[in-house]
DNA sequence: AATGTGACCGCGA
DNA sequence: TTCGCGGCCACAT
């Protein structure tokens, strides 16, 4: 065989592992993207999740608003996204705060 | 091929 | 507490 079977791991697999892990995340919990990362192995890449949300399909079943950034506020580009996954977020439960934070302390997701 | 930007994070002032 | 800077890697042009 000429090809490879053992691809290199680049290309659109390790997106399915990030895809993997937010999917884990329950409902009415959010876990940050640099959390996400080190579940990965990649503690100090916390882009590339981004970047793997940001590529994510409309249709996706991914739960893509429990992600958030280490400060507990939403960090999306689009407003409307945001506003989306703050609603979101509320409807599963989770509570944002007067200035639009959510408390790590209580929702962030602790996998075992 | 090289450069710039990015749904970020951690630390220092 | 907030603001600024550097660092890490992948993707788009």
């Amino acid at each position: 065989m000429k090809k490879k079977f053992g691809i290199p791991s680049r290309s659109a697999d390790p997106y399915k592992q990030i895809y993997a892990v937010v999917h884990c995340i329950p409902k009415g919990r959010v876990a940050t993207y640099g959390q996400i990362a080190a579940l990965l192995g990649r503690e100090r890449h916390a882009r590339q999740v981004g970047h793997a949300m940001s590529a994510l399909p409309a249709g996706s079943t991914v739960p893509w608003h429990r992600v958030i950034n280490a400060k507990g506020e939403l960090s999306l580009r689009d407003p409307y996204h945001e506003s989306l996954q703050q609603k979101l977020l509320e409807a599963e439960g989770v509570v944002f705060d007067k200035n639009g934070r959510i408390s790590l302390h209580k929702f962030r997701w602790e996998p075992s």
